[in-house]
DNA sequence: AAGTACCACAACCGCCACCGT
DNA sequence: CACGGTGGCGGTTGTGGTACT
């Protein structure tokens, strides 16, 4: 694609997983901020900006990724028209979405509006719905990935503390608690790669037990359905 | 089947405000 | 007060994909 190391010797273009890692690991340890030191501390080769980015856009653990709802989307309606442009005022009155996402929402959908109004409304609105369903999946596969790679950097964290299994049950109440389904499937995916087959089947059988606390018996036929 | 239009999203750029020295 | 570093913000571009013609 042409993207590689410029003038200053500070990469560009689409991040590898490896630069998410280490960007990652230099926020555990140093906290948010002071972006310029990340190529210093932990030897990523990209400019500060580039990474601060990276993290508030994408990798920041709070991010909400999936469809902007309608409920999200009248609000950015009402509140572009008290606000205009200033997208991160925005963005603070939705939480997990950042204002590089309402600002692409709202040019692709609002900014031509006129436009859009003249052309036929069922073919659009048809043609929205069959895009949105495949978006939908896509985004789908790529919180895969990202939750892969939050596993394994768990995964190679508790590597050096030894109690990996009790963490473990101890994410899965937590996520469990917290509805954060895609990263409780990977989790425990992500785990029985590395692990023998009694590890996983007590991970699972941790995940069951939760179901009287929670009532989540659906959610976990489904989380089941897709692992096998 | 090929070319074109369109969309969503990631990433970059330039400007500016703030802050410490 | 001036200056440089840093980070926030809004605008813009590039890319990859599907739908349409």
């Amino acid at each position: 694609m042409g993207w590689d190391v410029i003038g200053g010797g500070w990469r560009k273009g689409p991040w590898t997983a490896e630069e998410d890692r280490l960007l990652i690991q230099y926020v555990k340890l140093h906290g948010e901020g002071r972006w310029n030191n990340v190529s210093r501390l932990v030897g990523l080769k990209r400019n500060g900006k580039s990474c601060r980015l990276r993290w508030v856009n994408y990798l920041r653990p709070d991010l909400k990724r999936g469809q902007i709802t309608p409920h999200e989307e009248s609000i950015i309606l009402e509140l572009h028209a008290r606000w205009g442009n200033r997208w991160s005022t925005i963005a603070r009155s939705l939480p997990g979405r950042t204002d590089n996402e309402i600002k692409n929402y709202w040019r692709t959908h609002f900014k031509k509006k006129g436009e859009a109004s003249s052309e036929n409304p069922e073919k659009r609105r048809a043609h929205l719905l069959r895009r949105q369903q495949f978006q939908l999946q896509q985004r789908e596969k790529q919180e895969d990935q990202i939750n892969m790679k939050k596993v394994i950097s768990l995964l190679d964290e508790s590597e050096n503390s030894v109690p990996t299994l009790a963490q473990m049950k101890q994410e899965i109440i937590y996520r469990n608690a917290s509805d954060d389904l895609g990263f409780l499937y990977s989790m425990i995916n992500g785990y029985a790669t590395g692990h023998d087959a009694s590890s996983e089947d007590i991970l699972w059988e941790c995940l069951w037990n939760l179901d009287d606390f929670h009532g989540n018996i659906a959610k976990q036929q489904t989380l089941v359905a897709n692992f096998h």
